[in-house]
DNA sequence: TCAATAGTGTCTGTAAGACAGTATTGT
DNA sequence: ACAATACTGTCTTACAGACACTATTGA
């Protein structure tokens, strides 16, 4: 119990204990998948779990964050993409007591997954369908649609797809973060049109990648320095995000 | 320290105290305001702060948030709009031990809240300018900071203004909604063909209001079922808003 | 009558969506 | 030659923004 002398007492606070989970996306020939761990500890003992663990008490909720997805995924502070999503703290979320967990939100390329060594033999990636379709550990449902559902629309109006290739990319591969995200194939002549028109999205390297299949080479795009769009991309559904 | 006696122990987690603070906002003849109330504990006593307080062992974080809305303002659960922002958890934010504060943005009617009698004598309207101004106990101002700006961008997407008015209101009211949050003046008559056309948007009673001096007896409308629009109020700035 | 408020009508520029057409590649 | 991929061009429709104009009210 601390007690740090400075003229008031702090011993008769509610004790909590206080948790990151991470709802770590990435797509995988093309298709979205979420980092999912399987608990070797009671409670929820074998069932399927997002990566987490309890914050430190000398540490921010974001080093918490960071951390845990460092000791998952390899891979390193600069990489990729975080950001807070919601905290949640129904009463009874955790057996074992009354625990607030801190929700984050990473979008990583999968190429960096791959060169990152991840010492964690439980951690894997599962498609997000699946994910949804099985039954997670305390309230992780939850935090999945509702990371989903905020990711969806992020992608609308900020650059963050390009977050999930790696430097040099096409736009054929952005457009494919796109639809594993949406569910939905987009017009991509429109596609391409929008995104080279768009101010700081992508900038050309000038040289084209290789062929894909037998078909016209892609010109190689790096990212831009612009952040969110001013016209935002919409989804094929025409529906407008459900915000919360 | 809770021990459930489940097979598992659970007396090593860092200790944490959890508490929620909660920036409300209403719209005050025309202008936009912040609920503050001093502060008489230490720490910072006598400073000016947000309300809020320490979640019981008991209660969800939501609960704790519309507790302390409403022993600050005496308004119930079913008036105005409540909703999670962000959760803050800076190491040393609180001097008096490990404190993590979530925040929660709450949108009130004024007159709502001239009918609830509140007791709590040390709170405050203020407009928030001067909130903003001013030096905050806490990291309070980053919070206010961070729900103006969600706050601005959610009046661009959703039907959520309608909450600061009454049951009834004039489209003027509504359009001084808007130019109290964004501070620029918008063009009123494209304002109301298009609040007008946005099905579920509005609903016109058919009656008119009192002549605002010597004027034109605005129509009167309610609430419509839409919560979300598709097509976005965007602010007079053309700039889209910063997204964290 | 005049000024102030609350709209309605109209015009223009821009952007989205659909889709036809063209260029480049492998088989 | 043909199919597949990656674009470019064009057309239509819709909406945003500007602004002129009308309607109603009090001073």
């Amino acid at each position: 119990m601390p007690s740090h002398d400075k003229g008031y007492d702090f011993t008769d606070y509610p004790p909590f204990a206080v948790t990151v989970d991470l709802v770590i996306f990435t797509i995988i020939d093309t298709r979205l998948h979420v980092l999912c761990v399987t608990r070797g500890e009671k409670p929820y003992k074998g069932r399927l779990a997002l990566p987490g663990g309890f914050v430190h008490i000398d540490e921010t909720l974001e080093q918490a964050a960071r951390r845990e997805l460092a000791e998952e995924t390899g891979v390193g502070d600069t990489m990729g993409h975080i950001e807070q999503l919601q905290t949640y703290g129904a009463v009874k979320r955790d057996p074992r007591g009354r625990v607030v967990s801190v929700a984050w939100m990473a979008f990583l390329a999968h190429d960096v997954l791959l060169t990152a060594g991840t010492d964690a033999a439980d951690a894997a990636f599962l498609p997000v369908d699946d994910v949804l379709n099985a039954r997670l550990a305390f309230d992780h449902n939850t935090i999945v649609v509702d990371a989903l559902e905020r990711a969806r629309a992020k992608l609308e109006y900020t650059t963050l797809a390009t977050t999930f290739l790696g430097e040099e990319f096409t736009l054929p591969e952005l457009a494919r973060v796109y639809e594993a995200f949406w569910g939905a194939s987009l017009h991509f002549s429109n596609f391409a049109r929008k995104v080279t028109s768009t101010p700081g999205f992508v900038t050309s390297t000038g040289h084209t990648a290789a062929p894909v299949g037998r078909g016209k080479r892609p010109v190689v795009y790096r990212r831009g320095h612009a952040t969110t769009l001013t016209h935002p991309i919409l989804r094929p559904s025409h529906e407008p995000g459900r915000v919360t």
